[in-house]
Formats: C-alpha cells, structure tokens, sequence
DNA sequence: CGGAATCCAAGATGATACTG
DNA sequence: CAGTATCATCTTGGATTCCG
C-alpha cells in the first residue's frame, strides 16, 4: 500500500498535449459517454435496455462507446450464452467512480440549467455557437 | 430535510434527447471545453496565456470554445480598450462550480491512469477504439 | 437480440493567412 | 495581441443491411 502522493500537483500534466489522460477523458466526455456512464450508474443492464433508456443514440454508437468504456477499464461486457443472445453491461469500481463524478456534474447543469439561461447573452465579439 | 426531493428524478430528463442540459453539457464536456475551465480555476488568464496553456489548442477553437462557455454563462471576457488589445477571461460563480468538478474528475483520471491502464484489455468481441 | 460492416452527412478540428 | 476567414481534413454520428 505504498500511498499515493497527496498533493501531486499532476494538473500541469493535464495540459499537455501528449498526457495519456486526455484519451481517457475524451471517450469520459464524449457525447454518449456521460450519459452512458451515468445511466450505468443505475445498475447492470442489456443492449437494447441502454439503448432505448439513453435517447437518440444509435446503435452505433452505444456498441462503438461501449468498446471505449470497455477499453478504459470503466464498463464490463458480461455475454450470457443462451438461445437469444443477451449481455450485459456493468460498471467496474473504476467506473462507479467516475460515473458518480459524471452524475454529480450532469445533475448540477440541470438543476442550474435556469440560471444558465438568464446569465445568457451574446458573445461580446462574433462568431456563432451551437 | 425532505423539502429537497433526494430523488428529484431530474436523472430522467437528462437521458432525453431533448433536454436543454445536452447543450450545455456538450460546450462544457467538448474537447477543449474541459480544458479551458480547468485551467481558468487557476485565475483570470489572457487569450494568449490560455493558448499556451492548454496544449495543442488552435486559436480557432480556442475564440470558438470561448464564445460557448461564455454564452453559458460560465466565462466572462473583460476587453481594456488599450493600445495592443488585451483581453481577459475568468470564470463567473456559475463558471467556477462546473470548474471545480471538471478539476475533480480529471485529477481522479490522472490519479488512476494506472489502474486503468492496467485494466485495459481488448474488447471482449471487436470493434476498434481510438 | 446484439452486434458488425458499409456508405454518407454533418460537425469538429487544424493550419494558415489576414486584419484592427 | 486577439481574433476572423478560409480551406482541408478527421472524426463523430446516423441509417441501412447482414449475420450468428
């Protein structure tokens, strides 16, 4: 149990373009990969189950993302081999963990969600956002 | 205490495709995004310092992911009218909030990069991830 | 049902050049 | 310095089709 540094100011790390974390956090943050991160965060569940519970994802991309969460050690596949073929998808430890992260942040927009809309205002300058 | 439904079940709103939030959580999860608010925890910073900064970022993205969080309501831009233009960015209360989360979860990925690497496997049927 | 493969459209991203 | 405009490219995302 050699413990971890505590402060080990490993943000200067973030920012650097060549810092393995960034592939992580992007599959983290990709489109479905909250929402799939966070509707795991409810307990194991089928293909068809996420598929049909996070809206508007194609099948696609919940295979395409799962294989990422799968990768990063987050998500894990369980295939039950039977007639009708039926998996299962679960979160790791490691994923409870960032699913509870995730979660905290998607509930936080929500629920500040009103006040984001009042504070809106065009940009000082130009240039047109989504 | 139970004033505040604990279960405010705004967990369901979120999983639809057509909750306002999926914006916001787009601008605020996007590449740079993430990056961008991190690094604006540490203080009010200038176009060029964020770009130095944040490692790999064009300018393109860096004026476009600016104009997203600012529509937000999570960055203010600050322009002294001087003679070589001088421009700053900070976060506003509702910036900082999302920041420190964001800071949380990428510090927890930093943290366990290792454990997850270690996890790392390749997927259980197919499909290449980035 | 749970994918895999393919084709395609749209948006994100980058490099570069130009301006106030 | 702080952008903006343009063009080229890569990736994401979607629809469809096929398979075990």
């Amino acid at each position: 149990m050699n413990d971890t540094p505590p402060g080990h100011a490993l943000r200067g790390d973030l920012f650097s373009e060549s810092c393995p974390s960034r592939e992580v956090l992007k599959h983290v943050t990709s489109r479905w990969g909250v929402l799939l991160l966070v509707a795991l965060g409810d307990g194991a569940q089928r293909f068809g189950e996420l598929r049909r519970k996070v809206g508007g994802i194609s099948e696609k991309m919940l295979a395409q993302t799962l294989v990422w969460l799968e990768q990063d050690g987050f998500v894990l596949r369980i295939a039950h081999p039977v007639a009708p073929p039926r998996v299962e998808y679960r979160l790791t430890p490691l994923g409870e963990e960032v699913s509870r992260r995730l979660k905290d942040l998607a509930l936080w927009i929500e629920e500040n969600l009103g006040a984001m809309l009042a504070a809106r205002r065009p940009p000082s300058h130009a240039l047109q956002g989504s």
